[in-house]
DNA sequence: CGATTGAATGTTTTATATAATGCTCAGGAA
DNA sequence: TTCCTGAGCATTATATAAAACATTCAATCG
């Protein structure tokens, strides 16, 4: 799992910066201290960085496609049907917000910090996310689990859906176990919603077999 | 009308402090400001008044009556059905939220202000609006368009479906029309998970019916 | 010549002093 | 007795000075 395709030298930068912002926070690591983890200087660092917010992107870009690849790793299980395999994301999503929200304090106000000076991260990552409920939405249509025409734009309403659990900017104040029973709500709505829209697809087919021009 | 229950004299200070908060924000009104205004020494405002905070509390307490008065407004509503009903509950919210947001940023300030020093008043103005959505579920599944076995509950679940659009907490960035129109398709979904519910409830029904034990 | 250094620079944080503000209360007016 | 006042206290906010910081670049090294 080579971490990016990095010079040896950026490699080590990353890592040392990464433990500094994990355990004192962004604010609180100094690009001097960065530099003596490094047995350099401070000048050399913006050889191989533009500046201390492009590794602290770096460092969130790591975090973020590990997640999406946790996310991915849903869509490849066997022993989920496809409605399995799209509540099993939202239910992976909404553990992966709280437990940074909570476990990980630093690396929140990070994601905070750098979300304010940089929104285009934040986009990337919704795509990237968006991407992976896609695939699971048209393999479920596929095998007639769903009836959804836009993939992309369904996935879109289903994030919508389920921002209050899963956004990252979002405080989640409550215990987990009372969140996740009410996501899980949302959840069997929402495949109600799904089994509606395919039984009416079902019907039309039929409808049109009957009639036809 | 009657804006609260209130001393008449509570009421003048309420109106100089409701003036001066829309216009100038919590922070940058002072006690003495509002005494100034009534006429009166900053040690009065205090034989109607706990502190600034809750008379901040109570210029909410009146705002949330308005929005509260006008979602119930939509239950009365005789050109529209159960469903439509839902769905203009949502838009209406989403309105509020999205106007207070872009149109009266102190409202906004003030609304932080608060619910970061008093969280019990976020929960009370919740319960209230779900109170409303409640009455549209029952009346709806009354009639037919709804199956709900729980309507406390679901109006929870709804809420949190919609929240990226109608929490007073998020930040709401895109275009209003973007924005009404995503809405829009996750009321579509939910409202066809109703659909299915209701029909699912018929067909168990005629089997009841059908076979009497 | 590419890689690195570390002092110099302008900006941001932090520490400190000062002013403003929320709130109290002993007393006065009605 | 009820309502109100305004100076005084403790706290909070603002302005200012000092320190730390991110970033740059001419000079050095291998």
């Amino acid at each position: 799992m080579p971490t990016e395709n990095l010079d040896e030298t950026a490699r080590q930068i990353l890592d040392a910066a990464s433990r500094r912002f994990l355990h004192y926070g962004y604010g609180k690591t100094t690009m001097s201290e960065i530099a003596k983890d490094c047995n350099m200087s401070t000048g050399n660092l913006y050889r191989y960085f533009p500046s201390k917010l492009d590794i602290a992107e770096m460092f969130v870009h790591v975090l973020r496609r590990e997640q999406v690849a946790n996310l991915r790793a849903v869509l490849d299980r066997k022993d989920l049907k496809p409605r399995e395999k799209l509540r099993e994301f939202f239910v992976l999503k909404f553990k992966i917000a709280y437990e940074r929200f909570h476990d990980k304090p630093k690396a929140y106000e990070l994601s905070s910090e750098l979300l304010g000076s940089r929104p285009k991260v934040a986009l990337e990552w919704e795509n990237a996310e968006g991407r992976v409920l896609s695939e699971i939405l048209l393999e479920g249509d596929a095998q007639g689990a769903f009836a959804v025409e836009d993939p992309p734009h369904t996935a879109k309403i289903l994030l919508d859906a389920a921002y209050r659990f899963t956004s990252p900017a979002v405080f989640h104040e409550g215990e987990f176990d009372d969140l996740a029973t009410e996501l899980n709500g949302v959840i069997d709505l929402v495949l109600d919603g799904f089994s509606w829209r395919a039984a009416r697809r079902d019907t039309d087919k039929n409808a049109a077999a009957e009639l036809p021009a």
